[in-house]
DNA sequence: AATGTGGTGTCAGTCACTGGCGCAACGGCC
DNA sequence: GGCCGTTGCGCCAGTGACTGACACCACATT
């Protein structure tokens, strides 16, 4: 039915999304995804490993952007305010699929074993901002932390912006950040 | 064939972690290490919800066990403190599996799923930590991070223990401490 | 026209996991 | 002693995620 199979692709991942929201996603079928897509369940499994990848297509460029954003960011920054103003760049990405965004976020927030991919996927994106860091001469252990806090923090960002668009993506990383320094301060004890 | 039930279960684990050693985790059935222990496959789910949870029995436990160390910690110390007592409280409970922990970490560490689900549990306990401190008085956010950062510095200690248990798990626990102390100076930007 | 390539349909198979039923071993309780 | 609720288990039948192999078709290259 499709010639590019881009095409194809992109109807699984819209129908993926409908019928996990409209059954829940334990009791959707890979067949019944496929069936509203017009393919087979055959070609599901061609375009995406398993049932939960559907949802994190987006994250190996999304990995790529941060890291080359990293790469590219001034020299003389400290490792926070370089991963701010990476995250500020690819934040456009994610402003242009909003509207997948918020379903999207409530079913990994409702299926356990869609939480265990996001971390996991958070995992590698931390690990792969920390290497960023690394290469622009970051000690080894501080990136690590640094990309850790970093993430976590911009995910924190994320999810408040995808409860309340009215608001710029940018202003809530400027606060979220805020908050990261403050405490930033109040873990070093012994106080 | 076994009376008390808890005999089966003991079997199951020391059988799902020598078959997943030796044929490794994706080419082993819950079939074989059933068979390997005695008793049916459907037996096996009985114990335990699914293939992978088996390498993960003890980890409510070392929860709850947290969770109370932190409850009881004396007043008036810092948070990462207090994480660290509890830590050195419970740590006694791995140094008595620490043969059950090596071929285990490696398992986890060479495949994905495995590594998908440990770091599901470490959130869960680092929400739990989070918890924890808060009923100390201690504010939201700083909790959750020192969470998070105290737990990522236990599991970097443990890893390190079980890669050379002649020094102590205190040790190493002191140590990995001392160095977090430090990095939280330079995460203060921006310098 | 011949040839190659990429996306797909079809079919058969494995394996994780679930529900339901019946059985047998225990532990109280009279 | 006999009665009975509970618990752990075997057995069977079923669903659904995922895989490998093969054939087909549309399209581009030459």
């Amino acid at each position: 039915m499709p010639r590019s199979g881009a095409e194809a692709r992109s109807r699984l991942k819209q129908a993926a999304l409908e019928l996990y929201r409209e059954n829940g996603f334990d009791k959707t079928t890979t067949a019944e995804i496929a069936a509203r897509a017009g393919v087979t369940e055959r070609t599901f499994f061609r375009h995406f490993p398993d049932k939960r990848e559907v949802l994190f297509d987006g994250e190996a460029d999304l990995r790529e952007d941060l890291a080359q954003s990293v790469a590219e960011a001034p020299e003389g920054l400290a490792p926070l305010e370089i991963l701010l103003r990476a995250f500020k760049n690819t934040g456009r990405i994610m402003e242009r699929n909003l509207p997948f965004a918020e379903p999207r976020r409530d079913l990994i927030a409702a299926t356990p074993t869609l939480r265990e991919r996001n971390l996991a996927k958070a995992a590698t994106l931390a690990e792969a901002l920390a290497e960023a860091l690394r290469e622009r001469g970051v000690e080894d252990r501080l990136a690590r932390l640094a990309a850790q806090a970093g993430w976590a923090t911009f995910h924190h960002a994320t999810q408040a912006w995808i409860s309340d668009p009215t608001r710029s993506l940018d202003d809530y990383l400027d606060e979220a950040f805020a908050d990261l320094r403050t405490l930033g301060a109040g873990v070093q004890l012994g106080q």
